[in-house]
DNA sequence: CCTATCACG
DNA sequence: GACGTACGTGATAGGA
């Protein structure tokens, strides 16, 4: 930078600590969409330098704190040798390197620091902080203003009449831990630091220590007693001097032990002023910003909306401008290579467990001709055209299309229907896909939109039994594969139609097993994520609100450009993942866990399950009469109406009006009226709570059970279909929707009555099969416990056996409420246990569940020893993974946020457990039907509850089915893995499902 | 559309 | 020393 100007009185000078800014911008990076964080064309990390860049720009145009920058320093740290690591060796010697992804951004950061003209400003054997601590003194000494912008409260040491110190935003907005960005002067400083003014801090700071840079400190001293001693001798040395007078015997005789580790830690908190500067102060103008070199930058960075944005503040043309070519993907300061794929396969070579009994058409994975042409369309694919899709009208053309499918071996597919609930909806139209680009729909039930005609079928369409003829044998040919997103919806309208597709792949499941937890795995999602393209939206095609028209009624050429884009979608994304299975080492998973459930669920989802309507109703009858009763004693308690159904009001009458105890607000500021907190009062001998309580049950009851399941009754069927998702949850267990039958009611009288509406068809029984204790188990296995997996073994009470080892009390002896905090304590190991968390459930002192959970890591270390273990996978490989191998991502670990890290710490400890245990009922399901068959059973799987099959069988084969059904799900695990405890499986008949569970 | 609450494992 | 606090879901109602 040649450019100078002597600063003088009324200057701004703003001092930036660019190491803190560079984490910051890192870490909240890692807070927004993953998305914004690498560069498209090669995958290279650039989120930081993106808000880096951002924020820089609003600095150097707009400033920060209402103070706009005359001069401008970015001052960083040299990463080795500073003289403070010579003094001590520890110094900073905690510090976890930083993250791969940061350091391969960092030269990017100082070439973003001369694309604005500006030059890093860095020195050997010195920190960021001695460099803006000595430009501080000297600007101070003109005359000038200095704003330092970090986050390191060592540094607010500086500020005083002249100098502020100014904190950018943390956290990520609306999460919790968020700061807004602030601005501190003296005053604030000195609030901040109990009172004492900055020129005190380092004497604060050599006695608390600074945990951040492993400056040690005196123990046992933190902010508040070193305050507090400060004030009482004034300073660091007198206070180490006249020691001897502090009143408390163990404070004195820490400090008079530690008095030498206190001067250490002042020396090392203590900011060189004199260091030499390697650009003059004179020398630090905000330069005119150089727009060209400026956008060369973005462009290489390919930071698309920034560079617009540059170009239109300072009026330039963008197309006149190349972007720097040593930047670009591939150039000659780029250190970036795609990561290379490594084979984590959980199974390794062993062979895979059978998956159904007999040998399946789904045993199909893909033939060498199908994988190479694969490769060969792969690297030829070009851009989404809609105009050459083709509305296919001709049962000639559609022939020619079949024929090309199975010349190639396999084709994409995409069903249009009339409804999104695929048992309710008609067949509209199919599309297919043959290559990227080239992708036909062949309408067959389009409607006219005139009403004259009653909306008749268009003119021109295949015939639909003629085109499924024409399909039926491609969709079925075992050498042929489909391929679908979420294929399941397609299989089952097909399946109506009487067409068995298979062998197929699922663009959806196979995102699932490679990427869950970095985001959701439908088709819009995947195409943005992989193939840099959005495709046409749901609203585009068929309008909203009022205008809104269901698929039947939209005209042939947008249905064409609709459809046919999704089966072209479909193709190109199954051209990209499905080579990462085998890379990647996910092949058997999803062949073992994913593939085989699409049919198995698929026809669940048909069956349904009988529910007794007459029960149903009468229920909600009685529920009404209640809840109009409580209504009126309520009113008459509370002197007023009010709507029971909002918190807000109940909170006004609660604790407002009344004035009753422990009222909380939630995050969002309203009343919290939680069913424990009003449990509490009630408890407590209030009336009124007790009734909103009651009120509260039955009204759940009421609209979310024997109200809406009535409306899911099949108005054909008069069943009840719910909808499974397969790739929805992060561990790997199936949802339930529309309606959820995984919550039906169990835990309350008045629950269980709904569970009995549940019932079997006249000369048949529901049968209830649940794993005991499962996720208790697998926790015996995987955490290597002796003691749980003896108790399981010998069958004994798993929560009275981890009483007895905890509590020291005999088995025999056990007296119930130890058992009761013994199951609170284990489900909570779970969960990732918090102290905080055991207390409040169990109703005791923090200290006591601090010492219940103490005591359980000390009774079974592997535990301990799982945890830990399961942390440090996460921080070093962003994933954790099942006994089976099936990977659960955890991006967010990386999140600046301790809250929030330590929230996905949980989610990463619990997440092999109950992801093993979805795995293992996922092998049970893939093995039942061909189990079934065997021995010519008929029992049909209706539901699956995470833990719990729900079949529906003939009265003469019951006595038959309940061991094999017992056996398949026992064995499931084998013979993949050999878990060290047994499973238990508990399977009962009875007329309805609330006496069969 | 978001929030609070509550049903299940 | 503060902060927030057990994992995974989906449905409903109120209120902006």
């Amino acid at each position: 930078m040649a450019s100078s100007r002597p600063v003088a009185a009324g200057d701004q000078v703003f001092l930036v600590d660019g190491s803190s800014f560079i984490f910051r911008a890192y870490f909240q990076s890692m807070n927004q969409d993953s998305k914004y964080n690498t560069r498209i064309s090669d995958g290279m990390p650039t989120g930081a330098v993106r808000l880096f860049v951002t924020k820089l720009l609003q600095f150097i145009r707009d400033g920060a704190a209402g103070l706009k920058p005359t001069h401008l320093a970015i001052v960083l740290d040299k990463s080795e040798g500073s003289f403070r690591k010579e003094l001590y060796e520890d110094y900073k010697g905690h510090r976890p390197d930083p993250p791969s992804d940061l350091i391969v951004q960092m030269p990017l950061m100082r070439e973003a620091i001369r694309a604005f003209g500006l030059d890093p400003i860095e020195l050997e054997r010195y920190e960021a902080d001695d460099l803006i601590a000595t430009y501080t003194q000297e600007a101070k000494a003109r005359g000038a203003n200095v704003l330092i912008i970090s986050s390191d409260k060592d540094l607010m040491q500086l500020v005083g009449p002249l100098v502020c110190f100014y904190d950018f935003e943390s956290g990520a907005k609306g999460k919790p831990g968020y700061r807004a960005e602030r601005n501190l002067d003296e005053a604030a400083v000195t609030e901040k630091w109990e009172g004492l003014p900055p020129e005190k801090i380092g004497d604060l700071l050599a006695l608390m220590g600074d945990s951040s840079d492993n400056v040690p400190g005196v123990p046992g001293i933190g902010l508040k007693t070193a305050a507090q001693l400060i004030k009482e001798f004034g300073d660091l040395e007198t206070l180490l001097a006249r020691a001897d007078e502090i009143k408390q015997p163990k404070r004195r005789e820490t400090l008079i032990a530690n008095a030498d580790m206190a001067r250490l830690s002042k020396k090392l908190v203590t900011l060189d002023c004199e260091a030499p500067l390697p650009v003059p102060l004179d020398a630090l103008p905000v330069p005119d910003l150089d727009a060209k070199s400026l956008i060369a930058f973005l462009k290489a960075m390919e930071f698309n909306t920034i560079t617009r944005r540059v170009a239109d503040l300072y009026e330039v043309d963008l197309a006149a401008i190349e972007p720097d070519p040593r930047l670009m993907p591939g150039g000659a300061s780029i250190r970036w290579e795609r990561l290379g794929a490594t084979d984590t396969a959980a199974e390794g070579s062993s062979p895979a467990a059978p998956v159904s009994g007999e040998a399946g058409p789904n045993g199909f994975v893909g033939t060498p001709s199908q994988l190479a042409a694969q490769r060969a369309t792969h690297a030829s694919s070009q851009g989404f055209d809609t105009a050459s899709y083709e509305t296919i009208m001709d049962i000639e053309v559609l022939k020619s299309w079949v024929a090309q499918a199975r010349e190639q071996g396999y084709v994409a597919l995409d069903t249009a229907t009339s409804a999104l609930d695929p048992n309710l909806a008609d067949l509209v139209g199919i599309a297919l896909a043959l290559k990227p680009g080239r992708a036909g729909y062949v309408p067959l039930q389009h409607r006219g939109d005139s009403d004259l005609f009653g909306g008749g079928m268009l003119p021109g369409q295949i015939p639909l039994a003629d085109a499924l003829a024409v399909l039926k044998p491609l969709l079925e040919d075992p050498s042929v594969l489909k391929i679908g997103q979420d294929i399941k919806y397609d299989w089952v309208i097909l399946c109506r139609h009487g067409i068995e597709v298979r062998p197929f792949d699922d663009t959806m499941l196979i995102s699932y097993v490679l990427d869950a937890g970095k985001g959701p795995h439908g088709m819009d999602e995947l195409a943005r994520r992989h193939l840099g393209h959005s495709p046409m939206t749901w609203a585009e095609v068929a309008g909203t609100g009022k205008g809104k028209v269901s698929f039947e009624r939209v005209e042939l050429d947008k249905a064409t450009a609709y459809a046919a884009e999704d089966a072209d979608v479909t193709l190109r994304l199954w051209q990209v993942l499905k080579p990462r299975l085998p890379a990647e080492g996910r092949a058997t998973v999803y062949e073992t866990l994913e593939r085989p459930l699409v049919d198995v669920i698929g026809r669940m989802e048909m069956r349904g399950i009988s529910v007794d309507r007459q029960i149903l109703s009468r229920l909600s009858g009685d529920f009404a009469q209640s809840l109009a009763r409580l209504e009126d004693e309520i009113q008459e308690i509370a002197g007023e109406k009010f709507n029971l159904g909002s918190p807000k009001q109940i909170g006004d009458i609660l604790f407002g009006k009344m004035g009753l105890p422990g009222a909380k607000k939630t995050p969002s500021g309203q009343w919290a009226t939680p069913a424990t907190l009003l449990d509490e009062l009630a408890q407590a001998g209030h009336l009124l709570p007790e009734k909103i309580l009651e009120w509260r049950q039955l009204s759940k009851l009421k609209s979310t059970y024997t109200d809406s399941l009535q409306q899911h009754m099949h108005p054909q069927s008069k069943r009840v279909h719910t909808s499974y998702a397969l790739a929805s949850t992060t561990t790997g267990r199936l949802s339930s929707s529309e309606p959820n039958l995984q919550n039906i009611p169990i835990r309350t009288e008045a629950g269980r009555k709904i569970r009995r509406a549940f019932v079997a068809p006249e000369g048949s029984k529901i049968i209830s099969a649940d794993y005991s204790q499962i996720e208790l188990r697998i926790l015996a296995h995987i955490a290597d416990i002796p003691q749980l997996q003896e108790a399981f073994a010998q069958g004994i009470d798993i929560h009275a056996a981890t009483a007895s080892a905890m509590f020291g009390v005999a088995l025999d002896q056990m007296n119930p409420d130890l058992r009761r905090q013994a199951k609170t304590i284990n489900f909570g190991i779970i969960y990732g246990i918090s102290a905080f968390g055991l207390a409040q459930r169990l109703s005791i002192p923090h200290g006591e569940a601090a010492t219940f959970i103490k005591q359980y890591f000390e009774r079974f270390p592997g535990i301990r020893a799982y945890m830990d273990d399961i942390k440090k996978m996460t921080r070093e490989n962003g994933y954790v993974t099942t006994l089976f191998g099936r990977v659960c991502h955890y991006p967010q670990i990386k999140s600046g946020n301790p809250n929030e890290r330590a929230g996905v710490e949980r989610q990463a400890i619990n997440a092999p457990i109950q992801g093993t245990a979805a795995d293992i009922i996922r092998r049970a399901m893939a093995r039942m039907e061909g189990a079934l068959k065997a021995e010519r059973l008929s029992a049909k799987m209706l539901l699956q509850v995470h833990d719990e099959l729900v079949f529906e069988a003939p009265d003469d084969e019951i006595a038959a089915t309940l061991p094999v059904i017992a056996r398949v799900m026992t064995d499931a695990p084998f013979p993949a893995v050999a878990l060290k405890v047994p499973l238990g499986v508990d399977a009962r008949a009875a007329q309805n499902w609330d006496e069969a569970h």
